[in-house]
DNA sequence: GCGTTATATTCGGGTTCACGGATGTACGAT
DNA sequence: ATCGTACATCCGTGAACCCGAATATAACGC
């Protein structure tokens, strides 16, 4: 019970304060640098697991996850054939949704990094 | 291989990898259900801080920490008069974010309603 | 001066989540 | 069948970070 009793309805609505919940989850997707990289390593083209793994160099297991986390999420989309699998971007919006962020964070590079409200300052190595 | 890493021009428009980090801070700033919910109050018109904590129903210390993040990423612009202080998203280009996040993930919600590596799941404790 | 109001900052506690390593599953080659 | 490869999942550890409460700062009115 309790179960999803619509699909649609749920995604229909808008500007309900309920879905707050949804696309911040969806926001925090991206909100990994590792996620994000490997999400525009499949903007254009599509990877295999392996491929992703060699870009990132984290270990295999970990980015079998957040490839995963990234399907779930509807930002990329599987393709299998035989032992690999391929991952790619099929929405172009997506691409526009990181582009627009790029274009945001880029004018306020500067206040960003100051911002030790996210992520603790941990270190500084910005020395333009 | 090793890029020029010279200025942030190159890292802050396209193409930069340094530049995931800076970003995916960006993107989190919002994977947060009440900074999200704030941004979107103050997406139309301004808001005091008092204002904000009615809307959202949290202390008036953790609201007012939350506000200081979303201007520090620059999704919101603060105007003092007095003892109060107003807040507001100036840049068009932060509605258009939401917008296209919310797009996404509507097309999305069931997939990620069920995505257990973000958030844990809320509720659903299986009895296998 | 004093007290009140509006906002900002600090503190301790608890949850979320990324990480590597070990393990499990699926497919193909020998 | 057995081994090797490609990918997925589970586990323990530690950091990031949200939370309310308490406190600090600042601007008004008296």
């Amino acid at each position: 019970m309790s179960q999803t009793t619509n699909s649609l309805s749920a995604a229909a609505l808008l500007g309900g304060h309920d879905e707050a919940g949804t696309v911040a989850k969806f926001f925090r997707a991206l909100g990994d640098p590792t996620r994000l990289r490997l999400l525009e390593y499949l903007l254009d083209t599509e990877h295999s697991v392996s491929d992703c793994v060699a870009h990132v160099g984290l270990s295999q297991g970990r980015v079998s996850t957040h490839l995963a986390c990234l399907a779930d999420c509807g930002y990329v989309q599987a393709r299998r054939q035989g032992r690999w699998c391929y991952y790619r971007v099929t929405d172009p919006r997506v691409a526009e949704l990181v582009r627009l962020a790029r274009s945001l964070a880029a004018d306020n590079h500067a206040a960003l990094a100051t911002c030790d409200r996210i992520d603790t300052k941990p270190d500084e190595e910005d020395s333009p």
